[in-house]
DNA sequence: GACAGGTTAGGACAAGCGACCTAATGATAA
DNA sequence: TTATCATTAGGTCGCTTGTCCTAACCTGTC
């Protein structure tokens, strides 16, 4: 398991100490984050940011010098966010099987979210390719973040250097249920893709049983 | 085949009357059609549009009220040339498994644009859904169009009551495809999966030729 | 030449944006 | 109390945006 990206746990402003985070700056990334993920990036402005936390605008220079840093702490939350959740299944003992079936369950558990707004991570991705923005690294990240975890999971599974494909396959699978969610609103398609996704996982893994 | 909206073949200004299309009008659609998909519709200005197109700014309220009306001009030119090309194939005579195979194969053919700016019909409704924008509707138009054809063609191979979900089930597919092609530009991963999306095509229509 | 109608260029306008500054506030420690 | 320093509110700045207006420009026909 990597790591992509060094986490600032707190506010270091010029000191080069790590400090507490205030919870004032948590608020605006919670806000963010939230309005990021709704709204878009570049549609969301300070004063909607503003609004939602209930501070003043002015007051954001002194927690964050730019719009792109927002982002940036936003971006590293998320990968926090879906790192502790990875890394939670796998602490938990569970099998690398029920560990990918806990991924793919990710697009029911957020259902609502996603047929409202689609996926966190290709959106934003998406929006930031778009732009040619630098944070597209970031959000790389995350993909990155959750191909690692699969292609470690399918490892497991004795799945050896398919691994990585599998891992790809899996997770634009679930890009294209979330994009196809989104524009279609019905539940019955996002079941009946999550249990074909399923089945498909099991397929995987009795072939693998077998062979060895 | 249903044509999800109606065609406006030219200018109206208020005349009621339908107009050979200007060639101005032509050129800033198909400038706007580009930046929209390579830059998206928010981040997009009329000074973009003007300076690719080669006019001045002040010209486009002559040809356009606003810029959601470029955007429904340029979603209508999408549906027009995508219908054609699908259409196309069927009249050809193309048995239904081929024009299937052909909708997959478009993931290769605009492989390069693809990696660089993801699918222009899936970024464009994911974008117009954040900003809560009326265009929203004719993106959806565009999916509509290709969920529809799809579920012809399957009818046509005789999968009865399952088309839709089989319509459905590749186009989300292709969508997850473009999104991680666009992550990960490496061509080998986009060729795999096209490759596993005929391989399951044709499993489908063997299915359904042994019921038969 | 004179005229008319479709077309174009260039600029004006208010609104909203991110960025930035400064004075006021509040809590803590001497 | 006084001093200190982190935090906040409110406002300004330059810039870009979409929208809109008007004068000029073609390119025909009379």
């Amino acid at each position: 398991m990597i790591m992509p990206r060094t986490f600032d746990l707190g506010i270091i402003r010029g000191t080069g100490m790590t400090v507490a985070p205030s919870a004032t700056r948590e608020k605006i990334v919670t806000a963010a984050d939230r309005l990021f993920y709704e709204r878009g990036f570049e549609a969301t402005s300070f004063a909607d940011v503003a609004e939602l936390v209930g501070i003043s605008r002015g007051n954001f220079y002194y927690h964050f010098k730019t719009k792109d840093q927002i982002l940036d702490a936003v971006i590293e939350r998320r990968i926090r966010d879906r790192h502790e959740m990875l890394c939670g299944w796998v602490d938990d003992g569970q099998p690398p099987r029920d560990c990918i079936a806990n991924f793919i369950g990710i697009l029911l558990k957020n259902n609502r979210k996603i047929r409202s707004f689609g996926c966190p991570v290709g959106t934003l991705f998406s929006e930031l390719t778009k732009l040619d923005h630098p944070g597209e690294t970031g959000a790389r990240g995350l993909f990155d973040l959750f191909r690692v975890w699969l292609r470690h999971r399918f490892q497991d599974m004795g799945c050896g250097k398919e691994a990585d494909a599998l891992a790809l396959h899996i997770l634009a699978r679930s890009q294209g249920v979330a994009t196809l969610a989104n524009a279609y609103p019905d539940e019955d398609f996002l079941e009946r893709e999550v249990a074909q996704m399923l089945a498909w996982l099991d397929a995987v893994a009795d072939q693998h049983n077998n062979h060895h």
